[in-house]
RNA sequence: GCCGAUGUAGCUCAGUUGGCCAGAGCAGCUGAUUUGUAAUCAGCUGGUCGGGGGUUCGAAUCCCUCCAUCGGCUCCA
């Protein structure tokens, strides 16, 4: 016999070659009909797939990420073996579960597919479904392994199987189709009730842009139908949050084919959300020792040489603007770092006064390619809540810290929840990609892991993500449909100071290298305000949204007093516009209550008589009447608590 | 940049198989109405059907090309 340890601790005794499901059929009918994937000893197994030793196991259902994701991978097994029946010959790349979903990358020769041959594929995918096929494990050598794809003459599995190693090679078979694969799986295709496939896309075979292009197809399946539904229902009310949508609904940013593409128009009342923003900001830093400074939006050529950037972008940026004086030649600039290093160097520098913070709205301008231009999130012309910080080594982790509690600040204001913080380290293997020596990369490196864990912040830590010149700290925010966009970002850069021979003059009188941190908490105005859009559903707190209060005479009559009422507000810093179209009251607070403006003033004849105002709070309805006064001291008090 | 899709009035969309002067709702303008908590009524204005080229007696509709947008891939100083 064999013991089994369960995660509550409790052991019970198995015959050796117990499979998950056997343990789960003897805990209840119930647990087996709903268990999808088993943990053995911290690997996710196959449920059908014997256990001949003592194991602590944990058994995966649906509202398990493992369980789903058995449950996705054998349906990317599903796609496939529809694929293969409606379009024979087709070559497989590979096809693995996703955080939501699966896809399966395919080579469909000259044939394509479209949105219009998706349902017919669906439809193939349930039919198998229900033959209840089980999916069957198989050691295979190498050599069995590449004779089977060669026969088949699929070159993409013969060139995953060359790269793996001989002894760890397995085969899924589920019906008519075997696939190169590791598993886990479901035990059988039955569970999956319900099928979606959402999109199709190019990508690159093993993500090489130099390699073939193959057709993406995604999906989504579901064990009930209803699942399914609730799912779809889910990604419409995503949608309607899409800050594109918003942003023209109320009138925040547009876009111009006549300016260009990705180059944003801040529309008044994005300008005054955004302005808030940076002051916002401003005051932040302020408190936090930072000094603003302002720089030019070209800079030489020679600058970038300097800095490096050059050699590493200059081919893939906008090009040199040149002058009528003959090899003259600007660049828009690209990011702000060489301005400020400039900056630092205008005058001797001392220990004593490290650090030096320089902060700076800085917009800069960089040649994103086209096809990866996307709203506010990803744009051509940006401006960054940019700063520079220079310091002495033994202040670059104190530095680091202070940046954090920014960032973790600003977060807490906006009711930012939903980050992950990611460490951004070297790809060990690649090493000559980067600038600067191993012994600064290290140090770095080392010191943003311990500042991260000082602040006890949740970390991913990523290799191969930093930049080029250095290590960094992103902070990571999902937009309305769960994609990833940076926003915050704090890196350490030992190598610009280097290039521009930056120095201060230490206590032993001799002359040493600051250290640079590069800072953004925001990362960018446009990104920031892009996920802001997408958090809020567009009705941002009171303290930063455009209108706070509109001001709605029930007619005409009442205009006079509408403006009275406006004068008395706006005078108390309260930021309230009137509609005093000739509309019935009806309309203009539907209307209004669109724009997501927070309070709405009814005033007619009794609030005119009375010398107040009839409240009206955006999606909660009449709230009574106010005094101006009182409702202006209200409004005011209300902003102050979101941004304590 | 690559793969695929889309592009009709300020906005949201109809016009699928080529055939009278291209339609609707909202917005806008004019007039009536003077309104009490999510759409008052009537009239009117508004479109080189993304741009350019082609096929055809005839193109929003078919073909080519460019541009932009959307979903991905790649990239992201």
């Amino acid at each position: 016999m064999i013991t089994i340890t369960f995660p509550d601790g409790n052991s019970r005794q198995y015959e050796p070659g117990v499979t998950g499901l056997d343990i789960a059929k003897s805990i209840s009918p119930r647990l087996a009909s709903d268990v999808l994937a088993v943990s053995v000893d911290g690997e996710t197994w196959d449920l059908h797939r014997p256990i001949t030793k003592d194991a602590a196991i944990k058994l995966y259902k649906w509202e398990d990420e493992e369980g789903r994701h058995a449950f996705w991978h054998s349906s990317s097994h599903l796609l496939a073996e529809a694929l293969e029946a409606l379009y024979p010959g087709v070559k497989f790349g590979i096809g693995p579960a996703i955080e939501t979903g699966f896809y399966y990358d395919v080579d469909l020769g000259d044939r394509t597919i479209t949105d219009a041959d998706l349902p017919a594929v669906e439809a193939k995918m349930l039919e198998i479904a229900r033959l209840k096929q089980p999916f069957v494990r198989r050691d295979v050598s190498k050599e069995e392994a590449l004779k089977t794809y060669t026969e088949k003459g699929d070159p993409y599995k013969c060139e995953l199987i060359n790269d793996l190693k001989d002894g760890t090679i397995t085969f899924y078979t589920s019906g008519n189709f075997t696939d190169l694969c590791r598993g886990p799986h479901l035990p059988d295709t039955s569970v999956i009730k319900a099928v979606k496939l959402t999109s199709i896309a190019g990508a690159y075979w093993r993500g090489n842009e130099k390699n073939k292009m193959l057709t993406r197809i995604y999906g989504v399946t579901f064990p009930q139908k209803k699942l399914l539904d609730e799912y779809l229902q889910m990604l419409e009310e995503a949608k309607k949050r899409d800050h594109r949508k918003i942003g023209k609904e109320l009138e925040l940013f547009a876009f111009s084919q006549r300016v260009g593409q990705g180059l944003p128009l801040w529309l008044p009342k994005g300008a005054m959300l955004r302005e808030r923003l940076e002051n916002f900001l401003r005051a932040v830093q302020k408190r936090h020792g930072y000094q603003p400074v302002i720089t030019p939006h070209i800079g030489q050529k020679e600058l970038y040489v300097t800095s490096g950037h050059y050699a590493k972008y200059g081919a893939d940026s906008f090009q040199p603007i040149h002058t009528p004086q003959e090899g003259e030649e600007f660049l828009l600039k690209p990011m702000n770092c060489p301005h400020h290093c400039e900056i630092y160097r205008t005058k001797p520098r001392t220990y004593k006064e490290l650090p030096v913070r320089f902060a700076e709205f800085g917009t800069v301008y960089r040649y994103e390619q086209s096809g990866e231009l996307h709203g506010l999130t990803r744009v051509r012309g940006f401006t960054q809540d940019d700063a520079h910080i220079f310091c002495r080594p033994d202040q670059v982790k104190e530095e680091f810290c202070k940046v954090i509690d920014i960032v973790l600040y600003i977060f807490k204001t906006l009711d930012f929840k939903d980050y992950t913080a990611q460490i951004s380290l070297r790809d060990p293997n690649n090493k000559e990609k980067y600038i600067g020596s191993d012994e600064n990369w290290d140090r770095a490196e080392r010191e943003i892991m311990e500042a991260a864990a000082e602040k006890g912040l949740k970390t991913v830590v990523e290799l191969g993500e930093a930049a080029f010149y250095g290590p960094k700290l992103d902070f990571m925010v999902r937009d309305a449909i769960g994609r990833k966009w940076q926003l915050g970002t704090i890196q350490v850069d030992y190598n610009l100071p280097e290039r521009f021979e930056l120095e201060y003059i230490g206590a032993d009188d001799k002359r040493h290298r600051p250290i640079m941190i590069h800072r953004a908490p925001f990362g960018s105005m446009e990104r920031f305000v892009a996920v802001l859009i997408e958090h809020t559903g567009g009705k941002f707190p009171l303290w930063l949204t455009p209108e706070q209060v509109a001001i709605l005479p029930i007619s005409e009559k009442y205009n006079d007093y509408a403006r009275r009422v406006s004068e008395e507000l706006n005078n108390a810093e309260v930021r309230a516009i009137i509609d005093d179209r000739n509309e019935t009251i009806g309309k203009k607070i539907r209307e209004n209550e669109l724009k997501r403006i927070p309070y709405l003033l009814i005033v007619g004849e009794k609030e005119e008589a009375e010398n107040k105002v009839a409240v009206r709070k955006q999606g909660e309805g009449d709230k009574g009447a106010m005094g101006i006064g009182e409702f202006a001291a209200f409004v005011n008090n209300e902003t102050k608590k979101e941004i304590e």
